[in-house]
RNA sequence: GCGCCCGUAGCUCAGUUGGAUAGAGCGUGCGGCUACGAACCGCAAGGUCGGAGGUUCGAAUCCUUCCGGGCGCGCCA
């Protein structure tokens, strides 16, 4: 309906602009000026334009002068019922009533189409998010960044984008290390109790249920412990972690180590993956970062930054010179002792993404990575891909409350509120619905006992109930035998009142929400607009009855709310809510 | 210190890319179930859009500055 305001404005000024009706105006300045917006107020019409404002300037001309040369302009048509023209210089429309409620039929037949779009025009965009270290469990954090990047991926999918969703696995390293060598010791302790735990290391009780696994699998094998392996550490933690780390593999030797690690990591990655499957959260691919090491990826990337010169060494290490590209300061992508960063590898795994024929990227990061976006966004461009191609989206943290106590989500610490512990405490679609219900840039307030007390009062319910209310009303048609909607066709304008028209314009704004949320990268308006959708049928629901009134009017309501039930079905897919018939 | 994000009703948050009288939910007060599900509906109170300047026909939205909060600034991941 929007499109339709539109493309009249449009066509009217590209006559005027032929006729050179108005001075200083070209048809490139029309699609950049033209904008049509729903009217807030019924008082002035449905839909609004500003065209007459914006280029009254450039025109020379008084904005309401030229909206009457506009409006003057415009070809007649069924579906408008009045222009007129307001305030410092709006063009009102106003749709007819028939016009609106043809819509109902159209969405019934568009049926799970309805509010699909051909905007993206098949783009192929490749989306990660979450990509968090299997060195643990998903906290409620890591949820956020779940149920942003999927619902991105379903609203993106609507948009008419061909989307691949992949979790980047940060499957070497440190932090990996220390998690094998957090596994060993809790393996070492099942038969003595004695041995002491690493300071910095994992402490979650996860790890020690890996340790039992790895009993499991290699028995007694690895206990060859020494009572020195803890002695002359060094008084700083890290570096003593890391000092045990090197013991351990020592010990153990490469083979034995590979196998406790990937124990630990395997265990890990899957545990992540069955409770984001769980979550609803489905990814095309799982992307090793190990891989990009041992297939030579790095350093054919590495190779690339070099030969386009980006590249210098100082003081032993290789150095990224990625303030030439606006970041603040250089980056080392080979350190001194020959051993790569985790840029070397992010950077890599980039120009991978960019080589793999995609239009478009999208990355997901915790506000934490913030500072990491300079540095990615240089070495993507410094090895040859454009630029713009590469998207960083940030998603806020959420501060965890217990109450008014701040909750801290150290992995290491072992002191975090998994995200299945959400889930499994107030369900998947209310907690699916509840990240859905704030922007990605905005902190979040995450109180965990609020958000178990108030599960009742998650606007999800109250989306839900209205869908389950509609087909409550078709089970009660077919109880009482009355006639249903496969008995005739409904003649709609029998539908006169309020809130049916209401509804129907609420129906009608669907696809326009779903483009915009698609542009801008925000699902959270599709969650805001099946609020008001649900807002607009209970409000009718409680003035008009349905099985009572006379059977033409029935049909007609009937259909009116099957629409309705279609719309938040299509609604809550995008943001992997079930849509239960009965609650 | 430098950089990124945020500040809107008592609380939690929207605000259609600069539009008309700033909106929801929760909470508070009042009212509403005898063909449909009260997990609902109707009405009301509640605001210096953090403060101050600026840009223009027009600012919660853009710019400057200050205040307050979150997060980052490693040859960590």
């Amino acid at each position: 309906m929007k499109q339709r305001i539109e493309s009249l404005i449009s066509s009217a000024l590209h006559s005027l602009v032929e006729q050179d009706a108005i001075p200083n105006i070209s048809a490139e300045d029309i699609g950049a000026s033209l904008h049509v917006e729903r009217a807030r107020d019924a008082a002035h019409g449905d839909f609004a334009s500003n065209v007459a404002l914006v280029l009254a300037k450039r025109a020379k001309s008084k904005p309401r002068d030229l909206a009457e040369t506009i409006i003057a302009a415009i070809a007649k048509t069924d579906d408008v019922e009045e222009i007129s023209i307001a305030g410092p210089g709006f063009i009102n429309f106003r749709i007819t009533r028939l016009s609106w409620l043809s819509l109902i039929e159209q969405i019934r037949s568009d049926a799970e189409v309805y509010g699909m779009s051909k905007m993206g025009s098949g783009q192929k965009v490749l989306l990660e998010f979450v990509s968090a270290n299997p060195t643990g469990p998903l906290h409620v954090g890591h949820g956020r960044g779940a149920a942003y990047g999927d619902a991105l991926a379903r609203v993106l999918r609507a948009g008419g984008y061909q989307v691949d969703s992949e979790y980047y696995v940060n499957d070497a390293g440190r932090q990996m290390d220390i998690l094998a060598l957090s596994v060993w010791l809790r393996y070492l302790q099942q038969e003595n109790p004695a041995v002491e735990f690493t300071p910095n290391g994992y402490q979650g009780d996860y790890v020690v249920e890996i340790a039992g696994k790895l009993k499991e699998k290699v028995g007694d094998q690895f206990r060859n412990y020494s009572d020195d392996f803890f002695s002359d550490l060094p008084e700083d933690g890290d570096a003593a972690v890391d000092l045990l780390v090197e013991r351990c593999k020592q010990t153990l030797g490469v083979a034995d180590f590979k196998i406790l690690f990937d124990q630990g990591c395997d265990a890990l990655v899957e545990d992540i993956r069955q409770d984001l499957a769980e979550f609803g959260v489905e990814y095309q691919g799982w992307f090793s970062e190990r891989s990009l090491v041992t297939n030579g990826a790095m350093e054919k990337s590495i190779a690339v930054l070099e030969q386009n010169g980006h590249v210098y060494e100082k003081e032993g290490a290789k150095w990224f010179r990625a303030t030439d590209f606006g970041d603040e300061k250089d980056r080392v992508v080979m350190r001194a002792n020959g051993s790569h960063t985790y840029f070397a590898t992010d950077l890599a795994y980039h120009f991978d993404k960019g080589e793999r024929g995609y239009d478009r990227l999208l990355d997901v990061f915790g506000a934490d990575h913030h500072g990491y976006i300079k540095r990615i966004k240089a070495s993507f461009e410094a090895l040859g891909h454009p630029p713009d191609k590469l998207d960083i989206l940030l998603v806020q943290f959420a501060i965890l409350y217990r109450g008014k106590e701040k909750v801290s989500m150290s992995t290491r610490g072992g002191d975090f509120v998994t995200l299945r512990e959400l889930r499994d405490e107030v369900g998947n679609d209310a907690a699916r619905f509840f990240y859905a219900l704030r922007k990605p840039d905005q902190h979040m307030d995450f109180d965990l006992d609020l958000a178990k007390s108030q599960s009742l009062e998650n606007p999800v319910y109250y989306v839900q109930y209205a869908h389950a209310r509609i087909c409550s009303v078709f089970r009660k048609i077919e109880e009482k035998g009355m006639p249903g909607l496969q008995s005739a066709s409904p003649d709609y304008t029998l539908l006169v009142e309020e809130q049916e028209l209401g509804l129907v314009q609420t129906l009608a704004r669907f696809p326009e929400v779903v483009e915009s949320a698609a542009r801008s990268l925000e699902p959270h308006q599709v969650a805001y607009y099946l609020r008001d959708l649900a807002a607009a049928f209970q409000s009718y629901y409680n003035a008009h009855p349905f099985l009572s009134s006379e059977d033409n009017l029935r049909l007609a309501r009937l259909g009116l709310i099957d629409a309705t039930r279609q719309v938040i079905v299509n609604g809550l897919n995008l943001l992997a809510v079930s849509a239960p018939e009965q609650m």
